[in-house]
DNA sequence: CGATATTAATGGTATAACCAATTTATGGGT
DNA sequence: ACCCATAAATTGGTTATACCATTAATATCG
């Protein structure tokens, strides 16, 4: 067969809309930020029905290129904002909180703390104390210490020795970083909380280098306790 | 009991019909491969327009979880066919075993028990039920019954009324049939365990229906350690 | 019986009209 | 001139209806 048959692909109106703004998109056209041609003018523009061009533009609002508000109009999507973690993404499509999320947390970490007190061995027993040392040097200096509170929980995480561990606790803390910083700052910059945190840190650490997992998992609960009550939720028992 | 206030937002239309969808996908109701009602159909349903329907479900489409095709019908996107779910190709690029699948879903799921325990409504209790007594039918035909297992866990975490939970553990329960399929059949063949099993879900749903945490905290962590040192692992406590 | 034409079912597109949220223009009152 | 409530215009969201395009089931004819 010597020729390749380039054979007709009959291609969704919707779809061929959708290729050429994404193209608009990713060549410039359409600048981050900006508002692009309202539905109607699409529709005429490329000459089918506004709900061709309606569903296009549905595909890529999921897709996360494209946000859309009712009376205002469509914008092209920030890249910072397009790129997200996985859990950004899912937090958003799944109207997920922040209580949600500590929620999580609660039986993930409590459990990785657990069996981090049965497994962790000197190398993370370092790591924890640096996270717990750098975190007192930025309070001092009077920073806000959350990426140190971020390496603390981290170190839990390698010491479990659970490979898929760690991959979503980096996945969740991540997200922390760049989905609800804002939030969080509100959480450091009250006075006391530092402390407080630090204290928990500690706390947690101890029962760690004792080998003693329920003290361990005690210790996070009542951490992430602190925290989820702070944003106004409250736990079960 | 209650949780948290969520912010009243009045929500799309299609939004209320992609929730209402999505909930049937990963509840079971709608099961992997088959066909769904009809666009008109969930239009008169719902009582909305078929517009609205057809949003929700462009919206589904491109999330991977449904499947359309013109002259046939919707279908539901069997997990493999799908690009391969976030913990699929965790477990593989970061060689997780199953025990360390386990050993985050004890984490996960006991804290889920727990939650589920003070927040179940009428509704979750009757989807606990409605799994167990399916799981006890396909055991007296002869089956596995590992689809209802799947439905008993995420019973529980819909009970959650976390979002993210959901998500999370319908991602795990997903790789579990997809992933690793052949090592589960090894835990259903052995005749004892289904009836063990069918027992440890029994006393969880006991212990959820009563409104007591710290128990089906316990009898989900039996279940979990049961499993888990079927397949070789040992829990740190 | 088998190949073919017909029909029915289902997703895809097109209009037109109206609703809901938002912004902008308008018009008095001070 | 300024401020502010109100009305109008703008824009995405929804509905309803009709028709097109593709596929599967059915009927028809040789």
């Amino acid at each position: 067969m010597p020729h390749e048959l380039k054979p007709i692909k009959p291609k969704r109106i919707s779809d061929q809309v959708f290729d050429q703004l994404r193209e608009l998109i990713f060549r410039g056209e359409f600048k981050a930020g900006e508002k692009i041609l309202t539905e109607r003018e699409l529709a005429e523009a490329f000459g089918v029905s506004r709900t061709s061009v309606r569903d296009a533009i549905n595909k890529l609002v999921v897709m996360g290129l494209l946000d859309q508000k009712q009376g205002q109009g469509t914008f092209v999507r920030l890249p910072e904002s397009s790129e997200k973690s996985v859990l950004a993404t899912m937090v958003e499509s799944q109207d997920a909180s922040i209580t949600d999320l500590l929620e999580v947390r609660m039986g993930l970490e409590c459990n990785a703390a657990a069996l981090a007190a049965s497994r962790a061995v000197e190398k993370d027993f370092q790591f924890m104390e640096k996270s717990i040392e750098e975190m007192q040097k930025e309070v001092k200096s009077g920073r806000l210490g959350n990426e140190a509170d971020a390496s603390f929980h981290m170190a839990i995480a390698y010491a479990t020795n659970n490979p898929l561990q760690v991959f979503i606790m980096k996945n969740f803390y991540d997200f922390l970083f760049t989905g609800i910083k804002v939030n969080l700052e509100g959480l450091y910059k009250v006075p006391g909380n530092i402390v407080t945190i630090l204290n928990q840190h500690q706390a947690i650490y101890q029962a760690i280098r004792e080998h003693n997992p329920e003290a361990a998992h005690g210790a996070m609960k009542l951490h992430i306790n602190f925290v989820y009550h702070f944003f106004g939720g409250r736990v079960g028992d």
